[in-house]
DNA sequence: CAATTTAAAGACCGATTGGTCTATATATCG
DNA sequence: CGATATATAGACCAATCGGTCTTTAAATTG
């Protein structure tokens, strides 16, 4: 996954999976088939442990606004120094294969719409709990949050201070927050 | 240009840049270098495009906030249905190579900045035309516009509704006026 | 220990990569 | 027209691509 991660699918050279995955060559095309199979594998892995990490900060037992907060510190980390500069296999792959790789597409598709769901969710409880400003609608705020967060993940690649990204998540979540 | 935008660097050969110049090899070798000299040459032609149409719509001549309309709204074009699947040269240019090739990361950092500092710029104005609601700073608001329509760009990938996405940056620029 | 399965190492394959160079045709110009 | 500069097409290059296959070493099992 790491390889992928740094260089890109197309970047990624056979070599590189090897040193990577410390198996021979024979043994990884008898074990992942061919290098598109490896990277749809690595890139579920990847979207799997994204929305694990979801579910936990906005698990529904947690306080919503507490829940969107940890959402929020946990990309700024991400997407902050060099953590920001390694970049985010899930965005890097939208933008080189999701237009034309269908497998790819769909999985990327999944992963914002699964975002896009928790995200409302933590948001619509915080609404009926009266904690969010007036006139905004979960649904929309939702999209709105997803979008700046896939943002702060490609302005990460300039990595920017974590003070300056986490400053700039804490305004626009008091834009949402009563 | 357009070879680069839709393929990437790593994912554009040799061949399809002669396709797209209409240059024969020697031609393009005489011309350009090598192929990273004309990727370079290609991405800033396309920053400079990108500034340029920065620069009319949120000129200092017209109204700020209906800049920041246009802005937005083409931006929703951009990351609509075909459109958006066709993706952005620069934010897969930052994906790809940003943190790997310095002679890109700076560009691409310096993107941000110049919108960064046009998008500040038009909400300054229409701060102290008193369009803006309270509690809203220009220079933070406008880093959650550039964060947001990056990230627009990357789920853009997934050819959304230009209606919807509409409907996104029209609820954001609401948070933000009076 | 011997027999057998498993995996590692790396030779090897055709195709393709970015890049160079030569031969040929096409303008350009005196 | 004839001489010269220019750009074309495409042969050619070593290196590398993803992928296969054989040979050898290491476990595993009886």
């Amino acid at each position: 996954m790491g390889a992928f991660w740094s260089r890109g699918y197309h970047g990624t050279a056979l070599p590189d999976l090897l040193r990577a995955t410390k198996l021979s060559r024979g043994s990884l095309y008898a074990a992942f088939g061919d290098k598109h199979s490896l990277f749809l594998l690595a890139l579920d892995r990847y979207i799997a442990d994204a929305v694990a990490r979801m579910d936990i900060e906005l698990a529904s037992s947690r306080e919503p606004l507490d829940g969107l907060r940890a959402f929020l510190a946990g990309y700024v980390d991400r997407t902050s120094g060099a953590s920001g500069r390694r970049g985010c296999l899930l965005v890097a792959t939208a933008m080189e294969l999701a237009g034309q790789d269908a497998e790819v597409g769909r999985r990327v598709a999944g992963f914002f719409k699964a975002m896009e769901a928790r995200v409302t969710d933590a948001l619509s409880r915080a609404k009926t709990a009266g904690q969010l400003a007036d006139g905004v609608e979960p649904s929309s705020a939702a999209k709105i949050l997803v979008c700046f967060v896939e943002g702060l993940r490609v302005v990460g690649k300039t990595a920017p201070a974590r003070t300056a990204s986490q400053a700039t998540a804490d305004a626009l979540l008091d834009r949402f927050v009563r």
